[in-house]
DNA sequence: GCTTCTCAATACTGGCCATTGTTGAGAAGC
DNA sequence: GCTTCTCAACAATGGCCAGTATTGAGAAGC
């Protein structure tokens, strides 16, 4: 049974740590796999085929084999989500949680974090994507800050 | 005594990485010493003395001859700002360039950035950091894209 | 046709070690 | 008094290596 993995496909360092945690290596496939999604956003799902082929056509190339094991090890792990199609054969689009907007407010000093939304962000990142040109996939906001506690640690009011 | 669940998204990997690219080493002292910058905020300038007296409060042991040399180092990157008082003794405070607000949009394919600004995100923060109790430091958004160039390269419209 | 398995070749990791940048105390300089 | 220098002790890094997870091709299974 996988390990209950809480953040969402971020950054290349998420997925390297997620996998180490379980004795894993992080691999160029992995990462062309799952890049590949992140790519393509959201809503998109793939048969194993598909994202063979278009790794192809990136010229990135990933066997077919891996392909397959990838997928079902990026799904075991929560990031790829797996779709049973009626007509038989598999799709997968990127896992379940993943906010196109999620933000953070985080404690320089003690770590501690707290979650938060705000359309307002996510505008925010559609603007400037779209006046620069930019097709955006996600936003995520990281507020630097200090928790109740250790602002009142500090001995200093700014 | 508050538990560390994460870093704090930021500057640890930045300092790294800057001293590395002059051959130089990320210790502990270092980071603390920037560390106690970041938690101040951004107005704050502190003597040297006074930098060494504080990490001795917050139990972060660093000798005052490393404090001034630590200051040094991060003056002449840029990250902290040198300031010659009058009365003489020099004073340090955050870096310039450290807006409060500085955001990305970043393409997830070839890597490429630019940088803009939106007063909304930072009201966003505000909002966040005041419900939650935070004391906000700085708020940095991430909007993971597609540039033009790579979004064309990309064949599907979602 | 789609997916998994086999197995030799490959390469990611963690551990260990030498290199050399850093630190801490206290002396020395200004 | 504030700041820098000296030097032995310390420790962050990079390189190297063995261990082993992973990959690629093609065969085999469903």
């Amino acid at each position: 049974m996988p390990v209950p993995v809480r953040s969402p496909a971020g950054s290349p360092e998420d997925l390297r740590s997620s996998l180490h945690g379980r004795g894993q290596r992080l691999t160029p496939q992995r990462q062309r796999v799952l890049s590949l999604f992140e790519r393509l956003g959201e809503g998109r799902h793939l048969s194993a085929e598909e994202v063979h082929q278009r790794l192809l056509q990136a010229e990135e190339r990933v066997s077919l084999a891996t392909v397959y094991r990838t997928l079902r090890l990026l799904s075991s792990m929560g990031m790829l989500q797996e779709l049973e199609l009626p007509e038989g054969g598999r799709r997968f689009e990127l896992g379940g949680d993943h906010h196109r907007d999620h933000h953070h407010l985080v404690c320089v000093r003690c770590g501690c974090t707290e979650e938060f939304e705000n359309p307002a962000v996510l505008a925010a990142g559609e603007a400037a994507a779209s006046l620069h040109g930019f097709r955006l996939l996600e936003c995520v906001l990281n507020v630097r800050a200090l928790c109740p506690r250790c602002a009142q640690a500090e001995p200093n009011a700014t």
